[in-house]
DNA sequence: ACCTGAACACCGTTCAAGT
DNA sequence: ACCTGAACACCGTTCAAGT
């Protein structure tokens, strides 16, 4: 019957995060990303399966798309750019960012941007197994100091005082690779 | 009319961690709490505010008490003591521990917590300033790593590589202290 | 003082029915 | 094909009423 569609799976999880960047996580339910969409909270079950979809799908957003520009830089940059983007990510979306860490994202998207850091560790020197080992406690450390941030427990500190925080973290993982 | 309470706050708390250790988060409503406790969820409310206030309780409880017999030990192994025991509260209450990094713990426990740290710190030779910072990124990166093996974001890797990952972590968090 | 029954607003979800 | 209305089970919460 061909009726055009008013909305799309990307429609519905852009309005779910500006319902939640707006109004925070308890405040997104289906109704309200309906309404921010002109539907009812029945048409939504079209294009995502249901809520806990919806949040993984929002989970997957956070996650930055490396940085293109950076492909030519060297690992040590290529690195902290790509940190700078998970940081970012979290002060763009703080209210979603800490679900990053409660449910793990095993999509495409997420092996890419685990490859790209590996790649660069084993640029930087590390074999296989550390490369991935060191992956995991890198990422560990910069997912952890995002939505730490982005959950408020800084947030006694300013900025410039959590900036210099996050350049002591990078300092301090750059420290545990060979100098370049 | 010295009615004598079936039920009190800590009652309710434990109940509330076992209901979630057993069947998940989503699992945690007020109506599995109280039956839990053989009463209706309308008798909670005298115990906790509201189910957020009950969250926010679970949150509390996650934070592990200083092992007391590891007060006299040297810094360095308190600290270890410390994460090690942070992890194991994560092993034990899996489906409750992330919301830790969602819903920061500004307490008593949490304080404390936070100052024998901060005091192991001062013994190693930082100051004040340094010390501070050295806590919350040592901190981030325990609850991070804690976290995210409670969330399974390791769960294909097994209990030795986890082992393994968390002994490199507290390693690398130890290279950039004096030694001792 | 502490608990319960009844009640309310609300949410996630299904399904048949409309176009 | 896509959306809506009606409906269901369920949840958080309040409040008057019981003991």
């Amino acid at each position: 019957m061909g009726r055009p569609a008013q909305i799309d799976r990307a429609a519905v999880v852009a309005a779910a995060m500006a319902v939640a960047d707006e109004h925070g996580l308890a405040a997104l339910t289906m109704p309200a990303v309906a309404g921010r969409l002109g539907v009812t909270a029945m048409a939504l079950y079209r294009h995502v399966a249901n809520k806990e979809d919806l949040l993984d799908a929002l989970v997957e957003a956070l996650l930055p798309a490396p940085p293109p520009d950076t492909a030519a830089l060297p690992w040590r940059q290529r690195l902290e750019a790509l940190a700078g983007a998970v940081r970012d990510s979290a002060a763009r979306h703080p209210a979603v960012f800490p679900l990053l860490l409660q449910r793990p994202a095993a999509t495409e998207r997420a092996r890419r941007a685990r490859d790209g850091v590996v790649s660069a560790l084993r640029e930087a020197g590390l074999g296989p197994e550390a490369a991935a080992r060191a992956e995991r406690l890198i990422s560990t450390a910069v997912l952890g100091f995002a939505a730490s941030e982005a959950a408020g427990r800084f947030a006694h500190h300013d900025q410039r005082v959590r900036d210099e925080d996050f350049a002591c973290l990078l300092e301090a993982i750059g420290s545990l690779l060979p100098p370049a």
